[in-house]
RNA sequence: GGCCCCAUCGUCCAGCCUGGUCCAGGACAUCGCCCUUUCAAGGCGGUAACACGGGUUCAAAUCCCGUUGGGGUCACCA
């Protein structure tokens, strides 16, 4: 193989994964080559370091999907002591936008993936952005025209339209019919030099098949009748993604492309590439698709995709991250705890374990899961996520500064019930706000009007006899109260709470009274008092 | 439609390669009970699945074939 690659000289030097092998195995159910080891060409006595990359293309916003591959990507980079690199795929010239690819970047440094190699980060193999690598492009196509591997195609779009129009009316397989596959070369460079549009088409032997080896499926046959003349290069002068990716993980020593099964059927239009450089190709591994609820490909408009979605709900990267790793494989041995930090699931991945069925995203377990992070956060670093999320601002949401000190003091009463710190508000906002009562909220106390204001009177007098307000010490006597009072001491702390907070469901409220102070807690129980005295009694 | 991939509780995963220990295990959700000033959290318990049909075998969730079902893909998007 050349070794005119900077990286392969160094990458003798570099330790042996963990396992001793370089990684790669192959699994097929159906013939039983079961982990049968694996040595890519490249891979000289298998001591070679893992080279793995995501290469999403930065149109919208930064999809859930990139951070799934990304985490397979990134675990199986680390645990066999490789390296993970970002290289944004821009060559669509029309839909890419900075600012995607600024939310892609900003999005992974969130869920904490690190990336060795990147266009923020640089790298021996740059630039990271495709954008920038045209000229890469253009030699390798160059290569692939002399070697007669390729051919340019002046086909307009309206021929190209008209021609689908008549496969698809006689029902036949869509694909280039081949007009321009046999232009002499003569013509073919005087056509281009004359200035005519052209693109690049990679020449396929119609006659030939092609095996896919992929670590989870085993070989996968295709036939080269159903392999289109695929363009590589686009009359914009910018390669597509098949020619683009190729090169690229190729000139950055890609050794492992783990990626979406979505692109499995044109995986052997890439063999086949490889195939035309005379270059080994990378250990293939096709990671299931993400799904919604009806089982198609996870779509924005049935699930939330945007990560930025997930940050904005409150979700802890921690959490999306151990979320995305169990839809996927199993880091638990089958008893008890599914709460894994990224080092674990390190430990415990297994590329080869990775299951196959689409998984359906379930939002009700990434929040039972966040809920479970949350609660293992300390005090002091659920406050600082707190205060540090409040203070973002999201579009649907102006950041707001809380006073982190106070916020302090909330925690340990909401901490256990917030699955989400989108929930900080709807937890909190008695302490900020005046409550509007209302006698229907009353209803949970099971007394009428003027029983509540006698009983929340009493509440109050008694409270106000004492120094301050001391839980431990006023909850017993509120409870001799509801006794004395001849009510239910589940009635009284309920008449309280909705008198104080507004609602039936709080923190524990004479926690919750003690932070809102004493003056604005007895104020409120007179308050609502003075206004189920009001009124018809029957209104409740 | 052609090609390709996939198939265990409602959902996510274990078991399948190396058939018997599986009247199938864990987690989420759900239901019930306990704890409890609400809501949570926590504890205990329950309901719930090997898609179907053939084979191979003494024995199949596990191996083979087929059917059905689901998904992906067929662009000068990735």
């Amino acid at each position: 193989m050349p070794r005119t690659h900077p990286l392969l000289s160094r990458r003798s030097t570099l330790p042996a994964p963990a396992s001793g092998r370089c990684g790669a195995f192959y699994r097929s159910r159906s013939r039983g080559l079961h982990c049968r080891p694996f040595s890519p060409p490249s891979c000289r006595g298998c001591i070679m370091a893992v080279r793995v990359r995501i290469a999403p293309s930065p149109t919208g916003d930064p999809h859930v999907g990139t951070a799934y591959v990304g985490l397979f990507n990134w675990l199986y980079a680390r645990q066999n002591g490789g390296q993970f690199l970002l290289r944004i795929e821009d060559t669509d010239q029309t839909r890419s936008t900075p600012a995607s690819e600024a939310s892609i970047m900003r999005t992974m440094k969130w869920l904490d993936l690190a990336y060795d190699e990147g266009p923020d980060v640089g790298g021996p193999c740059g630039p990271y952005r495709q954008s920038e690598r045209t000229a890469h492009y253009r030699e390798h196509t160059k290569l692939l025209l002399d070697k007669g591997a390729a051919y340019r195609c002046f086909c307009s779009d309206e021929r190209l339209a008209l021609m689908r129009e008549r496969q698809k009316a006689a029902k036949l397989p869509p694909g280039y019919d081949g007009t321009c596959r046999n232009l002499p070369k003569e013509e073919s460079e005087r056509r281009a030099a004359a200035g005519e549009k052209f693109v690049v088409r990679m020449k396929i032997d119609k006659a030939g098949k092609t095996i896919v080896k992929d670590v989870l499926r085993g070989d996968i046959e295709f036939s080269h009748a159903e392999i289109d003349d695929q363009v590589l290069m686009k009359s914009d002068n910018f390669p597509t993604y098949h020619l683009a990716n190729v090169v690229d993980d190729r000139l950055m020593g890609i050794t492992h492309v783990l990626r979406a099964e979505e692109w499995i059927p044109s995986t052997p239009k890439h063999v086949l590439l490889y195939q035309a450089f005379g270059w080994p190709a990378p250990v293939f591994c096709h990671l299931p698709l993400l799904r919604n609820a009806d089982r198609t490909k996870i779509s924005k408009r049935k699930n939330p995709t945007s990560l930025d979605w997930y940050r904005a709900q409150g979700f802890l990267p921690e959490a999306l991250v151990n979320f995305l790793a169990l839809m996927g494989f199993a880091p638990s041995d089958g008893s008890g705890s599914e709460v894994f930090d990224r080092q674990q699931l390190m430990e415990r991945f297994a590329l080869e374990k990775v299951s196959l069925g689409g998984p359906v995203f379930d939002l009700t377990k990434l929040e039972w899961l966040n809920g479970e992070w949350i609660r293992r956060l300390s005090v002091d670093a659920m406050a600082d996520r707190l205060v540090d999320f409040m203070a973002i601002d999201f579009p649907d949401r102006p950041g707001r500064k809380l006073d982190p000190a106070f916020v302090r003091q909330v925690v340990p009463l909401i901490q256990e019930r917030m699955k989400k710190l989108s929930e900080w508000d709807e937890w909190t906002d008695f302490f900020f706000k005046e409550v509007v009562l209302a006698k229907e909220a009353f209803r949970r106390a099971k007394l009428a009007p003027p029983e509540l204001a006698r009983v929340l009177t009493a509440c109050a007098d008694l409270l106000a006899a004492v120094p301050g307000l001391d839980h431990g010490r006023d909850e017993p006597a509120l409870r001799d109260l509801a006794t004395r009072l001849g009510v239910k001491v589940g009635d009284l702390f309920m008449a309280m709470r909705v008198a104080v907070t507004g609602k039936s469901a709080t923190p524990p409220l004479l926690e919750s009274m003690e932070l809102l102070g004493k003056e604005k807690s007895l104020a409120r129980l007179r308050a609502a008092a003075k206004f189920l005295s009001e009124g018809d009694p029957a209104e409740l």
